[in-house]
DNA sequence: GATGCTTACGATACCCGTAAAGATA
DNA sequence: TATCTTTACGGGTATCGTAAGCATC
């Protein structure tokens, strides 16, 4: 048994099974990894792989359980490299962030301008991505930290800390009658066409709630992935917007009005989503320390979900 | 990074840094064994062991975080090897059981004889050994199942579980005059000499504990690694002896009689320990459920520890 | 001087990639 | 037929053990 076979037979798992594919993924010949994994069966005397004639489908049961003693067995390797990279270089390195598009455009900026400025030597990889592929890109281990309002705190293999608390808020055209409607209600919204997230994002299962248990059917003639395309189309009055609060910049958006509505939808709250067991250099504390002063090391070591903050 | 050097990583801290005796160990060559340390050093770019001259004294700190690691790997492979045998040979394999003497000659014989009537096929190797070592023991993956009495439950990388519940009982020469004293109290038994069992060993503690929290000073003039040796002196009558009640056989020791003194020393719980983490074969798991039927797989790949049964 | 570590060197075994052949869709 | 896997084979490399050279105690 060696570690070439043992990221054959991860690798395998996540390329369905083709065997070719997998030999791309690892930088070998595809030939090379059919020995292995035959290799590795006679060794330990079982059949790891369910075979259609030559064919791979998927994995046996003993395959099946080997998998999970692989996955950590290749995980702390890859923590021995990080850990022994925080002695021989303790500021330099690289940190891959995956984020969604909320958090990477409205609340990482002043995080990673503080952070650059801490550790310039250390080279930031921030991904754009979905809740799910944030989980995705999580557990293989290609990111190191996660942030999503959505599916993180779900996963049992991660470990998820409240990052912070917000709400949504309604945008539109300036004078628009809306403006005038005190309070807000749901069925004064759902008057108006509405122009909102994407399903899965940013909230959006809280406002389809929120309708539902009121029993009343919104009229979501767009949906998007971001922000900056819900501004947009509510410019063009295409119908009233629903964003996170955040999102709004008087300064910028000045030709659009927000109208707080903390009341309708209730609290989000955003995530940050480590890989259990997952060594982090100390620059990747820091890093969620910048964020919120109450993840430091310590706490986050010890995996304590606190409450969110506000 | 090959499994030989991690094996050599973990085999040199055990052989307190003597590589030729890591060699030994590992049934290999020194010079081996010395240039795949220097390759692992160079391939990490650390140093992993602290140095004088050309002596090898103790781990850096990486090293020392490294071995944590190391050592989840290596358990990791053996969980490997030991769980795809679970595969190819259901009921046949090894089982080591580590247990203090009065386990191994009281507790354990009626279910190592069940165990063998269902387990035939399966190498059952008994150890017997000290509470201490039988946590090394776990601890290196020398031993699958720890039973004591005593250090098992503090040990944090251990799972440990309560087995039973026994007292202890006070053993005299037939017609010795202790034997009409009623109530028996800790006074009485000190005016007479005491044999009973070593520091460290079979609730000795709390008969320790008894007497001093009663301002007694007992006589203890012999202690004894097992009940056996104990009662040989009581019967050539250098003392009364304290033993645990089971062991002794009315049949056996006709020349003793047994003097119950539940009231006096306290229950104590002897335990059964797992190494976490370490796979064990569905045959390990019938043996401990022979124990104790609430012992079951369920309940102990729970973790959860019940409270002792009586 | 005895023990222990390093380096040099040759034999062996292992790993990799190319190429050809066979199986599957 | 195109894709995919297995097997065969040759070149390269890594590993291992012996032996010699040094350092440490």
């Amino acid at each position: 048994m060696n570690f070439q076979q043992l990221r054959i037979i991860r690798e395998a798992v996540r390329c369905n099974f083709n065997l070719t594919e997998v030999g791309n993924a690892l930088f070998t010949s595809q030939s090379g990894v059919s020995k292995h994994i035959k290799d590795l069966e006679d060794e330990l005397g079982v059949e790891l792989f369910v075979r259609k004639g030559k064919r791979l489908l998927g994995l046996t049961d003993p395959g099946q359980e080997l998998l999970e003693f692989v996955d950590r067995i290749l995980l702390d390797a890859s923590n021995i490299k990080n850990l022994v990279e925080q002695y021989s270089k303790r500021d330099e390195g690289q940190l891959t962030i995956v984020a969604t598009h909320t958090q990477a455009r409205y609340s990482l900026p002043k995080v990673i301008t503080e952070f650059k400025k801490a550790y310039p030597k250390v080279h930031l990889k921030l991904h754009q991505a979905s809740p799910n592929e944030i989980v995705t890109l999580l557990l293989s281990g290609e990111a190191d930290i996660g942030m999503a309002t959505e599916a993180l705190a779900d996963v049992s293999k991660l470990d998820s800390f409240p990052y912070y608390s917000w709400y949504h808020a309604v945008i539109v055209p300036r004078g628009h009658p809306l403006e005038k409607v005190q309070p807000l209600t749901l069925k004064a919204l759902a008057e108006y066409p509405i122009v909102t997230y994407h399903e899965g994002l940013t909230g959006r299962a809280k406002i389809d709630k929120s309708f539902l248990d009121a029993g009343i059917t919104p009229d979501i003639v767009m949906s998007a992935l971001d922000a900056d395309v819900i501004k947009t189309y509510v410019e063009l009055d295409m119908g009233i917007g629903i964003i996170a609060s955040m999102a709004f910049s008087p300064a910028k958006d000045s030709d659009l009005s927000l109208i707080n509505c903390e009341h309708l939808f209730g609290a989000n709250t955003t995530y940050i989503a480590l890989r259990r067991g997952h060594y982090l250099r100390s620059f990747a504390y820091r890093f969620i320390e910048l964020c919120s002063p109450r993840l430091n090391e310590t706490t986050i070591r010890a995996g304590v979900v606190l409450p969110p903050a506000r």
